[in-house]
Parts: structure tokens; C-alpha cells; sequence
DNA sequence: CCAACTGCGGCCTTATTAGACCGCAATTAT
DNA sequence: ATAATTGCGGTCTAATAAGGCCGCAGTTGG
């Protein structure tokens, strides 16, 4: 059901979750720890393979202490 | 499920994407026809009441012709 | 060497979004 | 007055995210 169109979408803000959290020096567990997401999950978001929700990017957000708006810039320098 | 603490959050991006439709004139159902996403689905993404995935994000924004990143900056003038 | 940690993928159940359609009350033209 | 538009709520099914747990292979560190 996720289009195609989509998917690059869905790599990059996983590959921007992936790089602000190991910019905190967290591992996956860490994190996890943080957002209340399990960490299995958090390697499927940093992966592509789902299309989370609002709230999902909000605990995310809020873990890695940056604003929701931040975490889909994906055009970071 | 959706925690109370995120509901008021659900209310302020509708309201933003309420906010932005206004600022282009654009009913329901034109935004529907733009995004492809039922008229009474934006209706309730509008007021809140669904968590809406990131894929819905991107096709509002794009409506919208606006950067998903954007859509999500609530904190407006 | 051994122990701990790490990323990752599979599996399962439940809750909820997606997607589509209908109809109504209120508002806005004609 | 009448017709069209508009926002909105309800209903249904199918797809999928959420949430949680397990285990493994490959580091990393003691």
C-alpha cells in the first residue's frame, strides 16, 4: 500500500532519525529506552520498513530533544 | 491509545493544516481532489481526531505546497 | 576467552489508520 | 425559493502500525 513515491520519504527520515541519534551517542536500546518505542522498531523506522504515525514522531522528537518539525528536514546540511 | 498528553498536539497540526487550506481557498473537497485523501477524512485530521502516518503528511504538504517539515511547524507566527 | 552490548529481523495480537461511500444540516449562491 | 456547496459525522472492510517479546550474529570490552 505505501507507494513507491513514498518509500525514498521513508528512508530518508529514517536515515535523519539514525543520524541525530548516533549524534547523541545512543545505541538503539538507549533510545528506546528514552522514547518508549522498542528498540526493534526504532531499527525498522532508521530502516524504511514503516510508515509511522504522528505520535510516533513526536516521542521520537521528543527523546532526541529536537523540535517534530526538525525531524522531517531532511535536507540537513 | 492515543496518550492525552499527544492530543493536543493532533489539534494543533489540524488546526495548521486548517490554517493552510484557508490561506489558499480551498474547501474540502478541493484539497481532497489535490491530495487524493477523502473530504471527511481531512475533515477529522483537521479537528484532531486521527493520528494521521507520515505518508498522509507527505501527501497534505504536497497539496499544500508546502514541506512536510513545515506542515508540522505549529509554533507560527 | 568470555561477557556484555548492538543492530536487526521474525513473530504474534490488538488497536487504529486508510480508503471509500453516504447523508445531513447549515451556509452560500442563483 | 431553490440549487449547489460545504463541513462534518457515521459506517464498513482491508491493510498496517503499535506494542511487545525472542533470539541471533557480529562487534566491543574486560
Amino acid at each position: 500500500m505505501i507507494r513507491q513515491s513514498d518509500k525514498g520519504n521513508l528512508k530518508k527520515l529514517g536515515a535523519n532519525i539514525k543520524r541525530l541519534r548516533e549524534m547523541k551517542n545512543l545505541s538503539l536500546r538507549e533510545l528506546s529506552y528514552a522514547c518508549d518505542i522498542d528498540n526493534s522498531k526504532i531499527s525498522k523506522i532508521e530502516k524504511g520498513q514503516i510508515n509511522i504515525t504522528f505520535t510516533t514522531i513526536l516521542q521520537l522528537a521528543k527523546a532526541l530533544e529536537i523540535s517534530p518539525s526538525e525531524l522531517l528536514r531532511t535536507d540537513y546540511d
